[in-house]
DNA sequence: CTGAAAGCGCTTACAG
DNA sequence: CTGAAAGCGCTTACAG
């Protein structure tokens, strides 16, 4: 007299197996309907959306990314979590890929490529749906495994021009080239650049900075400061002074960083140099702080929010398996001249 | 004359059974060698180990999730990553969870308890492994959910006293408690409290800064100052004239947050107003900016970097179903004295 | 437009 | 200490 065994999953959740027998279907007529296929009939359609809503069905991520070999997340690597700059980013990008139902895993690389590419790997191995990267296309066995795996990815916070290759950001070059060009118009001759960290997108901006000096005819190699540490408002303080005492005797700092000009016009304060008067103060990036700083901070602005924004529309777009009409988006800057300059 | 087909598996990677294949055992032998179970013998062992590295196997997270029931993901909600604190609190965690093998899913709540719920419960979709959640213990409901699926969870940032929950963090009643005897011991008498966002733990600490006057019979309720806007530099700004030109009349202002002083101290250079002298600023965190402000801010740090790799560890022994010896950790503070009070 | 079968790559629970 | 069986909950590919 023993009733039939009725499926009790360990879970204790419905399964797509429940909402099909509910709605008097089949397993593969219900899984097809609640992806939205526009090949089942309307009235079964709804027919199963309505059993999936009554038993409070929610697909299980594990088993569709076993049957389908892609799971539901995203991998983000970012640099640094310590620039508001990236903070933004990921906060706008994750927003999108939320809403577009993946899950976001972030991962901070701390400028270090070895340790992006480790990050990536183990990555790869979870299958993900997607990859956002920050700048670079990475090494070449980073691009060789995604595309064994056919991972969509889009490259942020630059233009890439390498064919194939989908990126979402602006010109870090010409961003530098306007401020420097900015200084230049403001009468100031001895403009040095203050590069830290060394990464790719602060090299571009040194070049940016670069080409513009020499085509003004002044470029001088005792203008370029640089210093492998990370970018920070202490490192800023430190610089102003040596600067200022250095050969380049320099009547502008247009630095690569807010934190670090930030930095300098503390140290500034501290020591009595006036600014702009003595010497002229430019930023990059416009981070919260900058507008308050006494005096407030002239900088560029970066549409690092935005390119979170579009670079996962992008990638959601590829992702689905949709066409892209634009591989490349160029978001642009503002320059932003306030009272250091 | 054909052969008998080879296993070719969609993925191209190697699986279980390839390694079980190669080192002559069962799968369910090679599972465990790899897991590191005890119970298998010693030279087997060796084996499998040997047999997966040479087919550079790597376990499918999606497949051991849908069979064991359990994910490798851990879910950490955090409410804002525009504050400092919490990025240095992820970074330690993630670090910790991701040596363990568990990788980190992100969530920011924007303070908002219903986005809370709402994100946990889409991550308990997933069934993560384990959950770390930045305060108080959340919803009724949410609380329920993760019994319901048992899975571990560790609240940072307080020490909560309910039986059965960990948490890791120290007291924002006692270090509210302290910095306000430190202005009092200064000799300020009129010392306000500015509270924004209005969160909990901002909350404690208004009610640690109410305690210490109330207990120096000092209390004047005109002395609270309340603003539900978030946390800003901009904010601390504006708050400043406002607050001096009040029925307050305050002789030093406790900010709840750093960015508030911060601003606050910009806006006194820009006003003329001294600090120390006419008013004492204090903060609470302790933000890289802090000790390079002029003059420099005088406040409580934090150890959110320590909570961050605690809680991780916590949750970790939690997970693995290891027994934990204390499931409250009180990390302490401690009261930084610069400049400006 | 719909469905029965097979399989994704592991682990759990049960025998030996 | 080891293994054969069954199953986790979906989707892919193939028929009809």
């Amino acid at each position: 007299m023993s009733a039939p065994a009725r499926s009790r999953r360990a879970s204790g959740r419905a399964t797509l197996a429940d909402v099909a027998r509910l709605a008097e279907v089949s397993a593969m007529t219900a899984s097809r309907a609640l992806r939205g296929a526009t090949t089942v009939d309307q009235a079964l359609s709804e027919k199963v959306r309505e059993a999936a809503r009554k038993l409070g069905y929610a697909p299980d991520p594990a088993a569709r990314a076993l049957a389908s070999q892609r799971s539901s997340h995203v991998a983000v690597l970012v640099p640094s979590l310590t620039n508001a700059l990236f903070v933004d980013l990921l906060e706008e990008a994750q927003g999108c890929l939320r809403q577009a139902g993946y899950q976001t895993l972030i991962g901070v690389t701390h400028y270090d490529a070895d340790e992006e590419s480790q990050q990536l790997q183990e990555h790869l191995l979870h299958r993900p749906a997607g990859v956002l990267l920050t700048g670079t296309p990475g090494s070449r066995a980073m691009r060789e495994a995604m595309e064994a795996q056919a991972v969509p990815c889009v490259h942020m916070m630059e233009i890439l021009e390498q064919p194939g290759l989908c990126s979402v950001g602006f010109s870090q070059v010409e961003a530098a080239m306007a401020m420097t060009n900015h200084l230049l118009e403001r009468g100031r001759r001895r403009i040095a650049f203050v590069a830290v960290q060394l990464d790719d997108r602060t090299l571009q901006r040194l070049q940016g900075w670069r080409l513009a000096m020499q085509r003004a005819g002044l470029h001088d190699e005792r203008l370029e400061w640089r210093d492998p540490a990370p970018s920070s408002i202490g490192l800023g303080a430190a610089i102003l002074p040596q600067l200022l005492d250095s050969a380049a005797r320099p009547d502008a700092i247009f630095f690569c960083n807010d934190d670090l000009a930030q930095g300098a016009l503390m140290a500034a304060l501290r020591l009595g140099i006036d600014v702009p008067g003595r010497v002229a103060i430019a930023g990059f990036n416009d981070l919260p702080l900058s507008e308050h700083t006494v005096p407030r901070l002239s900088t560029v602005r970066t549409p690092r929010g935005q390119v979170g924004r579009e670079a996962a529309m992008l990638l959601v777009q590829l992702m689905r398996g949709e066409s892209v009409a634009r591989p490349r988006i160029d978001l642009g800057f503002e320059l932003v001249v306030r009272e250091t300059t």
